[in-house]
DNA sequence: GATGAATGAGAATTCATTCAT
DNA sequence: AATGAATGAATTCTCATTCAT
């Protein structure tokens, strides 16, 4: 339970790792060696597998590490207004967030990672969250009675994907938003 | 420039490998090594090089091949009806088709296959009758006035992956579908 | 069934890094690396993996390879002499061949080996040669009748290890046999 | 030349990775990594490194701390009773006391451990006394006179090795003594 | 043209050993 | 003295690509 402290430096080493590790997967999918991180991240191999014995454990590492990031943002965005807009403004951000990054998640999915404990723990508590924006939105007459969570969550990871694609036109992504948040409001 | 006509026995081959690759690739991704594609189209290596030169060829190959086929359909479709329901016709039909192939166009992407003549031909041709669509249906009144060509291609790819990623249920996809369609409506 | 006959390089280089791999394994210990191997045999990795997909599938094929030489060796001595003779002289050749071989044998079983069909198949058709041997001796009043066919065994490989250990001294050498030899003796 | 006496506390941690190692190396080989055998005794590699500057120095200590049990043994068997029944108990005793570890034994002789002084000291002082029993056995008429004291330890290593191939079978263990010390007399 | 054996540059991972804390 | 984090050479195995048959 109560994992040691890790000494500064190993600290700095494996915030410098995952910090490399959560860009270069980012941007130029999975397939980067293990070897280019540690040498990008100013360690050697050896101190890479230290702090991640697998590749695949890194991988689960970064994704964690993002989870959490989107979840805090979430819980903040939630708190700050009524449900309609704090659903709207979640979704807005979870996209954002999720660009030049789809390439990573399907990687990750397709290499089978089976979500770990960990990883499943993040996973349920952004899911959790977003079931009870998407409910909020919903009594709230914001958006389409008929949507259930799973349909939110994929409308969410397509909306990235449609946004990434498009590249830095930032009229375009409106309109794509536009699109998409006009699609979910009950018609 | 007139490429010498294949041998019956060579162009089954590669016919064969053609299909071979698309499966897989589609199916485990761009990871499947070529000696299993020659295997399983039951030829040798060798025989899988001298068609296409090198993976990345065979990927292109394998691009064009579905791009050709994409362009058929809409085609057939763009002509069996008035431009608002070509149009969406169009659009479920292209989405369908890309389902479960994503993680295969990302990785050709991420691999940098710098779109040759060919493949990008293709491309020329698809965009250039989406173009087609998307205007006819919007001065039919049915598709929001104030979305380009780029939205379009991006919302279809966003679709796509929603719908893929939310798996076997018919009763969600139509409803992802609801979404997007009447959000691509003149509101 | 049928493996299809290896053409003939492929089959010079299967033999040849055997019978590196015999050599090395033997002289040093299973610890050498298969890189090394496959240089000494002067083939590149990639052949040596082709032939042998896994260095203990390498070891195996070595051990096959003692197996089948000693059951030819066992099966000659046997039918060329009287039961006693034929056993004492196959109990003498099976130690010699033995000789230096120990150390290999030992890391074979450490390593967990887990002795598969071929090799079993094998090392149960010398065990059934020298069980009949040991009763034909056994019959002939010429080895004590309380021994069962697990000590023989044990002997033989403990006398492989005392000659093994004795260097090449060959009268003392002889000494350990007279002791072993007669010890087996009815007293 | 005078070692400075260990502080109580690095006593305790030499003696507790002396007895670590004893027991690992011989149950599972010299593989077993250091680390391993550090935290198993509970402190970290560095100090088994500060102990034993090297691994092969540590193999060597525990080598030096087995000779000299046996050599304690030997003695105190040696001058319990006449020569024969003192020799042939030694020869009982150092065998037993072999099994289950010639892996090690083989593995370190296979490292190239070339016999530090430390190592060497108590090899020849087991071999002296050893060679005191077998002369005093021959004189007694118990022992062939013919046999030197390589051979006899060439017989000990090897009667090791037959009883513990032989596994957990006392009365088939028994037999093995039988025909080794029987013919080890004179005939 | 077809075959599949050979090649060898990586890739992930391990582990003895060093050294900052 | 003790600790354990860091190191990086070494190891096994993979796979796109070439080339003798």
């Amino acid at each position: 339970m109560a994992e040691r402290p890790l000494r500064a430096d190993a600290a700095r080493n494996r915030a410098k790792l995952l910090a490399v590790a959560t860009e270069v997967f980012t941007t130029r999918g999975i397939g980067v060696p293990t070897e280019e991180i540690a040498r990008t991240a100013g360690v050697g191999v050896g101190t890479l597998f230290r702090h991640f014995p697998t590749k695949e454990a890194l991988l689960e590492a970064v994704m964690v590490g993002r989870l959490d990031e989107s979840a805090a943002q979430v819980a903040q965005l939630a708190a700050a207004a009524g449900p309609a807009e704090a659903f709207f403004s979640c979704f807005r951000l979870l996209v954002e967030q999720s660009v030049g990054k789809s390439e990573f998640t399907e990687a990750l999915a397709a290499a089978g990672v089976d979500v770990h404990a960990a990883l499943r723990e993040r996973t349920e508590e952004i899911r959790d969250r977003l079931s009870g924006l998407l409910a909020g939105a919903q009594r709230a007459g914001a958006v389409r009675p008929e949507l259930g969570l799973p349909e939110f969550l994929a409308l969410l990871a397509g909306t990235g994907r449609a946004v990434e694609q498009l590249g830095e036109d930032p009229a375009a992504r409106e309109r794509i938003f536009t699109v998409v948040l006009d699609g979910l409001r009950p018609h």
